[in-house]
DNA sequence: GTCTATACTTTGATAGAC
DNA sequence: GTCTATCAAAGTATAGAC
C-alpha cells in the first residue's frame, strides 16, 4: 500500500511479483521469465539483485511473505476482544480471503515447503523458520492470555497447523467447509484449555 | 507387494514411479523423463497408456494413492482399541514415517492440491475428490463410534485436515513435534466429543 | 504394442552492449 | 546499473521404425 507498483523500485517490484506468483503456482512452478514479465523489469535485473539465482530469490520471498503473514495474523489478535475470538477470526477471515479471491492463492510457505522439503536445503530451511516465528508469535500471545510456556507452545503449534490443514482442504475442494469446521473446533479447544487454568 | 517392481507391468511400473516422485517433488517438480528412467519404461509408453499426457497420468496417479492411503489409515483404525486410540496411531504413524524416511517423503495429494488448485481443473478435482473420499471414510468410522452424521463429518474433517497441516509442518522442521501436539490435541478433541455424547 | 529419435517450447543462467 | 541476446539443458509431446 505504501508502495504502488509503478513507484517501487525494480528489486521491490520483482519481490512482490515473485511472491504472488508463488501463491498461485508454487516454487517449480513460477518460472523466471513470468516473474520479470509481471514486475516489469528486464530479464538480467533477476542475477543483478539476486545473484544467487531464483534459489536465493525464493528464500527472500519466503522471509517477507512469512513476516507479512504474522503481521496479519497478529494485527487480527489485536483487533479481537479476546484470545479465542483471535482465533475465530482468524479462521474466519482466511475463508473470507478464499471466497472474495475465487480460492485462486495457497499459502506460499506451506506449498513451497512441501515442494522442496526434500529437494532444496536452503529453502527447507527457509520455511522452516517462518513456521518458527509463526509459532513463537502465536505462543506469546497464549502466554499473554495466561498460558505457562509449553501449553502456550502447543496451543500454537496446533491452531498453526489446524489453519494450514483446512485452508488446503477448503482450497483444493472450493468450500470454505473445512476452515469453518476447523475454526469452530480449534475456537473450542482454547476455550477449554482456558477454563482449564488455574487463574482465569 | 504383491506385485515386484521387476514382474510389474510397464503401466503399473509408471503409475508406482510417478506416486514416488510426487511425494518427493510434487506434480510440476516431477518430469516425464524420471518418471520413465525410475520406471524402466522407453519414453513413448507414457504416452501409449496415457493418450492424455502427464496430466492424465497425474490424475490417476492422485486417484491410486489417495485410495491406498485411505486403505492404510482404514488398517490403523482396525487394529485400534477404539476410534480414540485409533486417531492417537494416525498421528503417531505418520510422525514414524516421517522419523524413518528421514523426512524425504510428503502427502502427494496435499501437495499436487497446492500446487495445481489454480491452474489445472481435472488434478483439482481429482484431489478435491480424495479429500471428500477420506472425509467420508472417516465420517463412517465417527458414525460407527456413536456420533449423529453432522457430527461425524465434521470430525473428520477437523482430524484430516489436523493430519495434513501438522504433516507439512513437521516435514519442514524436520522434526514430529507438530504431529506430536496436533495427534494429543485431536485425541482430546475426539474423546471430549465421545463424553458428551447422549449414550456413550 | 514396444521403443527410439526428434520436434518444439520453456527453463535457469550468462555474456556483453549500452 | 539497465537491458538484450543467447546458451545449454530439461520440459512435454509426437512421428514413425520395428
Amino acid at each position: 500500500m505504501a508502495t504502488s507498483a509503478a513507484t517501487a523500485t525494480t528489486k521491490e517490484r520483482i519481490l512482490d511479483a515473485t511472491a504472488a506468483l508463488f501463491m498461485r503456482y508454487g516454487y517449480t512452478g513460477t518460472g523466471l521469465k513470468q516473474i520479470v514479465a509481471d514486475a516489469n523489469a528486464p530479464f538480467g535485473s533477476v542475477y543483478h539483485h539476486f545473484p544467487g539465482g531464483k534459489e536465493a530469490l525464493g528464500v527472500e520471498v519466503i522471509h517477507r511473505s512469512g513476516a507479512m503473514y504474522e503481521e496479519l495474523v497478529m494485527s487480527v489478535f489485536d483487533a479481537a476482544d479476546d484470545i479465542v475470538g483471535g482465533v475465530r477470526d482468524c479462521f474466519a477471515g482466511a475463508a473470507e480471503v478464499l471466497r472474495a479471491t475465487d480460492y485462486a492463492d495457497a499459502c506460499p510457505i506451506e506449498t513451497v515447503a512441501l515442494e522442496v522439503a526434500s529437494s532444496n536445503e536452503p529453502l527447507r530451511i527457509a520455511t522452516a523458520e517462518v513456521f518458527e516465528r509463526w509459532t513463537a508469535a502465536a505462543s506469546s500471545r497464549f502466554s499473554a492470555a495466561g498460558f505457562d510456556a509449553p501449553a502456550a507452545r502447543e496451543l500454537a503449534i496446533f491452531v498453526i497447523s489446524q489453519l494450514e490443514g483446512a485452508f488446503v482442504h477448503a482450497r483444493a475442494s472450493r468450500t470454505t467447509e473445512a476452515l469453518d469446521v476447523a475454526g469452530k473446533i480449534a475456537a473450542t479447544v482454547v476455550e477449554a484449555a482456558l477454563r482449564d487454568l488455574p487463574v482465569s
